[in-house]
DNA sequence: TCTGGGGTCCTCCCGCGT
DNA sequence: TCTGACGCGGGAGGACCC
């Protein structure tokens, strides 16, 4: 392990609630949830102010309605939350060549490979900079851990946030983890932080004293290894730059459990059909078909099905997901379907006689694209068209977003990200002609959401 | 109170060939 | 010829991460 503190790990603040804070004046200084809205939804991101009342990520929409009812609930924007992530994430390409993204808001970057810090304090010049630029592109807070290895580097960031910084001195580092618990060490979730706490162990200080060999005897071999390492604060991991994808899936959970067949046998061909889009949008064929199906009571299984050779068909992919589905008793409902590829090879590696094959069906395919679904409630048809948070344009009162939607009326407010405070609200019928879907704003004034300057 | 979606990695089991 | 060890690919499930 290198003994200068040049590994960078930065974590965005609360990201998505914090682009819609950013996006939306009136919601700046709020308690703001960002997830699923309907009856099984989960909780993607939850603003600091609506942490106070203990909403936080991964919890039932449900629970976070009653903990927080006045909070403003919205809809995750990817595409938009994408735009922002790649500005940051040039921004940290322009510190080194060896950046590791890790979701959109989260990445390692090297900065000794980059030759922008050699030691602690240009580390930590590197990284304040970083902050500030951060900011200044963005208008969001990032938090900075630096550290000698990948697992402090993250562990400093988690205690910088919610925007600050934290360095650990290389040496300091054993004595620093020893009290905390085990389930900050990367890998230690629940089940294992149980079966360490049965054993008695509970802090990382515990795991160290423990010893090697009855590690991997609770843990198995490749866990007891990698964690005896982590509570001595051996972490050799290097950032990698490029990892390729190993598979590709998609799922649906479905608001009421599906319980007639032919609709479970509907639903998988669609499932497979996306899951063959974005495999191919990838330039991405693969070998192992995956059918994942959840039923009423959460039980989850799989089943696959290794073929002779990588395909991206979507002929190919129904039949399969659909013989796997005949071995599946969905009897009682199912709540969730999945459909996912793995085995993957590069497209371009394909045998021509299965590109030839794939061909031929190519053109009914693409035209197959977003089916409308037979949808009879009026409230979820509004629901889709005006979604919570989503940005929209009035001919007559200009850019503003959804606040909600119901009762054959949408509610908008009407304000941009530049705006300094609240802006007016109006509420039309779902059918208003003078109301569109818009592209949201560039959040900076004068940097567009693509990081062009205008 | 009722649990998303997209991934990665590990373990165990089984059958097969050597 | 029988048996076992072993490696390997495939299949299922589970834990974990953001």
């Amino acid at each position: 392990m290198r003994n200068v503190p040049t590994i960078l790990h930065l974590d965005m603040d609360a990201f998505f609630a914090s682009v819609e804070q950013a996006s939306k004046p009136s919601l700046r200084g709020k308690a703001v949830v960002v997830g699923g809205l309907g009856p099984r939804g989960v909780v993607a991101t939850a603003s600091y102010e609506a942490r106070v009342f203990g909403v936080h990520s991964a919890m039932p929409m449900g629970q976070a309605r009653r903990l927080a009812p006045n909070a403003a609930y919205l809809v995750p924007r990817f595409g938009l939350y994408r735009s922002i992530s790649e500005q940051v994430m040039g921004l940290l390409r322009g510190l080194s060549p060896l950046v590791e993204p890790l979701s959109l808001d989260e990445a390692f970057v090297d900065l000794e490979a980059g030759e922008v810090a050699w030691d602690a304090g240009s580390a930590r010049l590197a990284g304040e900079r970083l902050r500030a630029d951060i900011r200044a592109v963005t208008g969001l807070s990032g938090s900075v851990g630096l550290a000698a290895s990948k697992m402090l580097a993250k562990i400093a960031s988690e205690q910088a946030k919610p925007d600050g910084l934290v360095l650990i001195e290389p040496g300091t580092e054993r004595s620093m983890l020893g009290p905390m618990s085990v389930r900050i060490l990367p890998g230690v979730g629940p089940a294992t932080g149980d079966h360490l706490r049965r054993a008695g162990i509970t802090t990382v200080d515990e795991i160290a004293e423990a010893g090697e060999d009855e590690l991997v005897r609770l843990l198995g071999k490749a866990h007891g290894h990698a964690l005896y390492a982590m509570a001595l604060a051996h972490d050799e991991r290097p950032v990698v730059a490029e990892r390729e994808t190993k598979s590709v899936s998609v799922e649906d959970t479905y608001d009421v459990d599906i319980h007639d067949r032919l609709r479970v046998g509907l639903e998988v061909q669609r499932l497979a059909d996306r899951c063959v889009r974005r495999l191919r949008g990838a330039g991405l064929s693969g070998r192992t078909i995956v059918l994942k199906v959840r039923r009423y009571d959460f039980s989850t299984l799989t089943r696959s099905e290794t073929l002779r050779g990588p395909t991206d068909d979507p002929a190919v992919v129904r039949e399969a997901a659909a013989r796997l589905l005949d071995s599946v008793d969905t009897t009682g409902g199912v709540r969730l379907l999945g459909v996912g590829v793995s085995g993957l090879a590069d497209y371009t590696q394909e045998d021509l006689f299965a590109q030839a094959a794939a061909g031929e069906g190519a053109a009914a395919f693409a035209a197959e694209e977003e089916v409308a679904e037979p949808v009879a409630e009026q409230e979820v048809v509004a629901e889709r068209r005006w979604p919570a948070g989503h940005d929209v344009r009035h001919a007559e009162y200009g850019h503003g977003w959804v606040q909600g939607s119901g009762l054959g009326r949408v509610t908008v407010r009407f304000e941009t990200p530049g705006a300094v405070g609240p802006g007016r609200v109006r509420t039309f019928r779902v059918e208003d002609p003078e109301l569109e879907p818009a592209e949201p704003l560039p959040l900076v004034p004068g940097i567009s959401v693509d990081g062009v300057r205008m």
